[in-house]
DNA sequence: CGGTGTGAACCACTTCACAGCA
DNA sequence: TGCTGTGAAGTGGTTCACACCG
């Protein structure tokens, strides 16, 4: 689980939506069995079959769609195609939502290189990196994009609009980067960098560190084996 | 927050330990912050400081503490060195535990270039991949170990004794590739392919999705767009 | 029937507030 | 005095179980 919901005070008085987060946090795993399903021509989902493909119970799932004003037909199921086209409006994946990825790195490359971005709604409109042996570089095996300098940050979220900016630096550079980008008005970062950023209350991080989820796993894993071998449940 | 917790039936008969999984979630993050006050030769931190540095309120981080019983002194604070060693022997990182990583691509070499991991307690024991174009090459610049065939998968769990795996291949080959890893022994699977594994029950999977984290944070930026100005909190 | 939608119970975690102690 | 440790209250999310309906 990565952390991070704005903890205090957040819940801008709510107005009309009223979606819990857990829910959004899994509408995208939703939205990916749907399209797999609408893909394989399949017209009618139940919520079991859902569950089932998410690793979801099948009250949790039925819960969530309930929250967007539920389209299932009693007896039956859900409509794929119809229930896919409101979870994807659910998500707001109407437009396509520019991105800044800054880092060249394996992370931010990975990333930028990922084809299943534009399919989900984003736009990379730049990758930077502040290395002279990274800059002017494709971004991708045969792609036109190429890496731009650090100094172009402004540049490059102004002319590409973007409002969401990914942090793929190291540790010691991502607080740096992450006031650059705010200050160039991104309202909200994908912080790769084990490193808590400080940001206005305004702005929404989101945190994902490879390392502790690995830690998470060893965790389990270290119980497991303590944990004596008898007494199975 | 990241799914996946073994959702169902779980939980196997705590038996010692006792500590809840979002606190669990939360000392690799402690653990980061106390090594770098070590790192600084800070001898005394409070709750207010630890809290500040890892993004958690103060009351949650005492709390988080007490799980492991807790060596505070009240008045004073927490002994910056003993607590770090509390943490991370409560993470169970005392010795070298073997990862295995399938998938060359940019993740899978992003994690096996990772520097921080030795210091977490993880070792790499092996990359792998089935492309012909990457076995053989160097796992990162500069490093000794090579990518190794796919076919070598069981030989190097073995060898290794890996009981963590971790899945860096496109979605179609992860659900294959998880099961010669849980064929082979391992335990704990990381997942960056965007599909849901389906594994037995005593295998425990933690799923992160690049793409999902970006859709979360793009949904909570549509909102804010479409919540209207006035009203402001 | 069979599967959705949902009140109600349940559970896990967080926050409050303060007693207790160096 | 000041900060920890923790009972008690609060919050948010999940699961149960069943009424409802195509």
């Amino acid at each position: 689980m990565t952390l991070r919901h704005s903890p205090r005070e957040g819940s801008a008085r709510r107005i009309g939506g009223e979606i819990p987060d857990a829910t959004i946090a899994r509408l995208p795993v939703y939205q990916r069995v749907l399209a797999a399903l609408a893909e394989s021509h399949v017209v009618i989902v139940s919520s079991e079959e859902i569950a089932a493909a998410s690793g979801v119970s099948s009250a949790n799932v039925r819960r969530d769609l309930s929250h967007l004003g539920s389209q299932g037909t009693r007896g039956v199921g859900y409509h794929v195609s119809s229930l896919l086209a409101h979870v994807t409006q659910a998500l707001g994946i109407s437009s396509e939502r520019p991105v800044v990825i800054v880092g060249a790195g394996h992370i931010g490359t990975a990333l930028a290189a990922y084809q299943g971005l534009p399919s989900r709604g984003f736009r990379v409109v730049g990758v930077l990196d502040i290395s002279v042996d990274r800059v002017g570089s494709p971004v991708a095996d045969s792609a036109q994009m190429r890496v731009r300098p650090l100094t172009d940050l402004e540049a490059v979220v102004r002319e590409g609009s973007a409002r969401i900016g990914v942090i793929a630096t190291p540790g010691a550079a991502a607080q740096y980067v992450c006031e650059r980008l705010v200050q160039a008005g991104v309202r909200s970062i994908l912080n790769f960098a084990p490193v808590t950023l400080a940001v206005p209350q305004d702005v929404e991080i989101r945190q994902v560190d490879l390392a502790v989820e690995l830690q998470i796993l060893a965790f389990h894993e270290q119980r497991r084996t303590v944990t004596i071998p008898e007494c199975s449940a």
